[in-house]
DNA sequence: TTCAAAAACTGATAAAACTCATATTTTCCG
DNA sequence: CGGAAAATATGAGTTTTATCAGTTTTTGAA
């Protein structure tokens, strides 16, 4: 019933991944040397404290990247989605991983071994060049959110994580944007806790912003998102 | 009066540097490249918005790279010290900066511009590479603040921010360390108002774990920091 | 369909940190 | 050295957010 992964060679993926610039005969060899896996729902990708053994490939699905705190306080780091590489930063640096990847939905990842993928890094200059730059937009991207947190309020951050995760999730054309996800996991994005976040979606619904059912919310009026995350920029 | 800049090839952090895998005669086309420039405390070095034209290597003094919130509130992302590397994630990515760097003490710094970078590490795979080391690394670093700012209380960051302080700048054998900072940029490290940082050191100071005359602060007892700031690690 | 577990929600209270006001000390310029 | 400006320090009161306790709704499996 699952879906086969298809070879790299014709992934739906090989022109906009960090394997944009492979060439043919790369692919075929990326593809050897890969290995397909599925994920369920709250499945562990790879876990804080483990050595990196080589990086991800999200093939369907949604990622969190996240630390855990000793008090079981959860931070999200990251979200992932289709296309979208995970687990280089550690490999690159060779650390262990500071940070554990958990399936949010069904997920399908293609593992690459270190050594395959160390050996295009250094083969391939345009692959080291793009690697380069993904990890130079992570580092803005993480810049940004270490500034959202300690300068705005629970309430502008969790306007702009709604919109952060209809900017990652929503798929072409289909409006308005919907996803389903836990309190728990929306106040991890935020910083906060998840009972502030059921108080500030309750008002975003009264003010006709969002509405929910469950776990669901629907994002109506992004534009009001948007005013509220950038009160104070 | 003021000590000029060395050639390149008779630095003192030719050897430890992100240059450290240059040859020399790498090197000498770096000298030839390169601009020296002295700023004075409060200065900018660069500036928030501005595109970078090149990147900078502290060669003396203290450099803070922080943003400014529209409330004037101001958030410190990195300290850097001499030897070390600035503006190189905006060059990369090729965006705007989207923070300033500003000396924190008389700084001296050589500035090299965007050409004679980009040849150098498209054509040394050993610069290329600790480029990319060195990018993981601050991705890392950034993600352990952000974890830190959203799970530990102030006290904890503000213990933290201090060994961050004395990790970075002490120097080889100055015991114990000392370190003049404004209660505003140490409030900007943690990312707190600075009247919470006040009462959290004269808390550290009753407990004897440092001292301060003016601004200076002296740390008498680095391990109760540690143990502090680890508090709920 | 039903029921039990999990998750969402609500309210009350407490804690942490911020702001504002003001006193005191330090800095540094003339 | 003197004095004004800046920075540090402290106190009181307020705001924001967290925590705890409980209710209602949703979910998913028998």
């Amino acid at each position: 019933m699952k879906p086969q992964a298809p070879h790299c060679q014709s992934c739906q993926f090989k022109d906009s991944s960090l394997f944009k610039q492979c060439h043919i005969h790369e692919l075929e060899e990326l593809n050897e040397s890969k290995c397909f896996n599925s994920y369920k729902k709250g499945q562990v990708i790879f876990h804080e404290g483990n050595r990196p053994l080589g990086i991800f490939c999200v093939y369907s699905g949604k990622v969190k990247v996240s630390r855990m705190g000793s008090d079981g306080k959860e931070q999200i780091i990251r979200l992932a989605k289709k296309g979208d590489t995970l687990g280089y930063r550690s490999l690159i640096d060779n650390t262990k991983y500071t940070a554990s990847a958990i399936a949010l939905d069904e997920t399908e990842v293609c593992f690459i071994p270190a050594a395959e993928f160390n050996k295009l890094v250094d083969e391939n200059v345009k692959v080291s060049t793009d690697l380069m730059k993904m990890l130079a937009r992570a580092l803005g991207d993480t810049q940004d959110k270490l500034i959202h947190l300690a300068m705005k309020p629970v309430r502008e951050r969790l306007a702009e994580a709604l919109l952060l995760l209809k900017s990652t999730y929503q798929e072409e054309g289909k409006t308005p944007f919907s996803i389903s996800i836990s309190r728990e996991d929306l106040s991890s994005i935020v910083g906060t806790a998840k009972e502030t976040v059921i108080r500030f979606l309750s008002e975003f619904k009264e003010d006709g912003i969002i509405t929910t059912h469950g776990s669901e919310i629907t994002i109506l009026n992004p534009e009001k998102l948007v005013k509220i995350s950038s009160m104070y920029d």
